[in-house]
Parts: C-alpha cells; structure tokens; sequence
DNA sequence: CGCAGAATATGGACACTGTCAAGATAGATC
DNA sequence: GATCTATCTTGACAGTGTCCATATTCTGCG
C-alpha cells in the first residue's frame, strides 16, 4: 500500500498501525506524532490533516476498536442466538473478554484514553444498543423470567463491569501474577463458568 | 511545612499532592515533572533526587494509593468481622468502590500506569494477601460451605473484576451515560445487592 | 565550636515532543 | 491544459524529561 510517491495513498490507516505498534510496544503513554509519522515514513507534520491533533488521532483509533468490538459482540450474539440466553450471555462475556485479549492496544485506549480531552460520548451514541449486545441479552433474560426486569440495568452494569474488570486487571493489572502461570482462555472459561451457574444454577 | 528556606522540607509529600491536583485537573496524560515541581515552588530538577525520574515519582503515587486502599479495606473488614460471611463479602466491595470515588487520582494510577515500564510486582508483593482482602472473604465463604473452595480463585477473580470494572467504567468509561442521573453510591448500593443476592439467594 | 561529607536544590544544556504557519507537490475538475 | 483542492514538507517555537556541574543547607563527628 505504501508507495513512494510525494503523497502516501493510506496515510490515515498506517498512522493507526503505527499507533497500534507503538501502544503495543511502549504502552500508552509511548504515543507520540512524531514517532507515528516517522513509522508510516511521512513527516512529522503530515498527519495535522487527517487527525487535527494529537488527540484526534487517538481518538480516531478507538473509533476504529469500537467498530470492532461492536462488530465482534453482534457476530458472537448472531451465531449463539438459538441457544438459551444464559448459553447467550456466557458467549457474550466470552467474546468480550476474548476481544480485549486479541486487541489489547484498542482495549486499553478505549476504556482508558490517556487524556481527559477525549470525549467517547458521541462514539458510544452512535454505536447506540449495539453498542453494547450485553444490554440486549439481559433484556432477553428479563423477557424470559431469568431476572427481574426492573433489575435489568444494574444486572447489565454488574457483568458489564466483571467482563471489563477481569479484561483490565489481566492487561494492565495484577490479575495474571494471581492466577500464575494459567492461561487467558483458561482463566476466562472458568470464570464465565462460574458466572452462567450464579445467574442460573439449573 | 512548606518553608522559604533553600530546602524544602517536604518536597516528596508535596510533589505528590501536585500529581494528584494535576491527573484530577488534566488526567493522567497531563502530569508532568516540571509541572509538578512548579507546582511544589522548586526548580525543574529537584524532585530526580526523591524519585529518580518521572516513572519514579509515578510509582511513588501509586504506592501510597496501595497503602491507602489497603487500610481502608482491612478497616471495613474489621467493623463488620461479626456479620454473616455474605454481609462481609457486600461490604468490602462497597469500600473498594468508594475508595475509587473518593480517590480517582489514585485508583486510576494505580490501576492503569500511563507507561508499561513501571512494574507493580513489588508493591503487590509486599501488600501480600492484604492487600486484597476480598481473597480473605472468599476464604472465610470457602470454610463455611457458601461455595466450593476449588472455586475460591475463580469466583475471587470475578467478584474482583466486577467491583474494579465498575468503578473503572465510572471513573473513565461509558457507565454514567449509561445510569443517566443517577448518583455513584446508589448504583453501588444497588449493585452490591444483586451481586449478594446472586451468591447467597437466602 | 568547627568542619568535613552527605543530602538537597539550582541552572544550563540537549534531544525530544505537539502545534503552528508558510511553502511545495500531486490529483482532481472543468 | 489551467486552476483548485487535498496532501505533504520544512522550519520555527514553547514545553518536556534527563543529565551535568554547581550551590546551598543539614548532619554527624572531632
């Protein structure tokens, strides 16, 4: 795609692979234009047009892993549909903690952007219910007498935050040092286990 | 204790509240060893000294935020050592979730170091199994029969992730658009109940 | 008391960063 | 083919972390 030319052809997306590099490489805090810029092979100031500023270009970032993570839900939730709901929500939980696992440089820049100038509001509304397939299954739930449906919101917010919980504290936290030598997968099939039998114990 | 003389006389402590004052203002991404410096009235260089480098006095922050969620926790289990296991269980996620509103600027910190070079094994370390008294309540629930004690790390990591998630999500993440109006510790309040009443139905 | 030596703070230098403004180059449109 | 617009470059500026040599104060020991 990279071509030698005066004008690069996919500035745009190669900034957000050199971002996504980088973040990999030295965290978050290793983000830099500069660095970005000289990875895509263009100059320091080139990408001012296509992102504004500094923010904009991790902002942009996010949107692409909001997309995918949007993306990722609704593909598990259409596959499972068929099965009961709480089969549905262990597969939801599953693929979001699989998500974070597999794009954790998108994972920790979306829940986390390292500015508070950053405002995800206008991203989450345009990603609106589908946003969040979660909110979706638990409605199921309601809808079958699994849970009551006035308790609905601080069900969703419960897993909602034990999915996330678990995917930070694996990434960025202490959490692998406490489940030593265990891997991910394991751990997240274990404990998506536990989470099914709580909410439905047969 | 801040003098006029040519030593400070509490240049660590003081650099710190700076920190604190800044993630609060601009977030992580805004703190700044000069900027902290100014802030404490010294020259640009007098905190390498106390910390040696950025990194440093970062990690300083995020011990002392250790230190404090450590006490608050071990605290909360005292009061309540008298309740049902179930009680005490509700109870220490109740703390961990107002330590986090009562000290973002920590917590965040802590939880998310804005660089991937500072390694929190050794604070962990030295907390030990105090440092997550949640594991203590696990146990004391393992011993009375509330569950499995093969699950304990399982179901520790769960509950673990859910109440970190949650202040997370709140802190930094999409959960106040998604509780629109409501206050922070009636979402908990809320939540701890599900969360008990998933594990102990009565 | 006096005086080393350690602890603490200063100021300057350097390479790096984000942002801005002015200019150069290439594609697109008519 | 001429013009317009999008894209990229170059150069400048203030701000940053880190290192170095230097200055000041505190401490302990005679």
């Amino acid at each position: 795609m990279t071509t030698d030319t005066y004008h690069h052809g996919d500035l745009a997306n190669a900034m957000l692979r050199a971002v996504e590099d980088i973040v990999t490489e030295k965290g978050p805090a290793g983000i830099s234009l500069r660095e970005a810029a000289r990875r895509a092979g263009v100059s320091h100031s080139a990408p001012a047009h296509h992102f504004g500023d500094k923010d904009g270009m991790i902002e942009a970032f996010c949107h692409e892993g909001f997309g995918m993570l949007a993306k990722a839900l609704m593909d598990c939730l259409e596959q499972v549909s068929d099965q009961p709901v709480v089969e549905q929500l262990g597969a939801i939980g599953k693929a979001y903690l699989l998500f974070a696992a597999e794009h954790p440089a998108h994972y920790e820049l979306m829940m986390s952007p390292p500015t508070q100038k950053i405002d995800h509001s206008d991203v989450h509304a345009t990603a609106g219910d589908s946003f969040f397939p979660l909110v979706l299954v638990i409605n199921r739930m309601a809808e079958e007498g699994v849970i009551e449906p006035e308790r609905g919101p601080y069900f969703a917010t419960m897993l909602w935050g034990m999915v996330h919980g678990i995917a930070d504290l694996w990434l960025t936290g202490p959490l692998p040092k406490f489940h030593e030598g265990m891997a991910y997968e394991d751990l997240v099939e274990e404990v998506i286990r536990d989470m099914t039998t709580l909410v439905d114990p047969n």
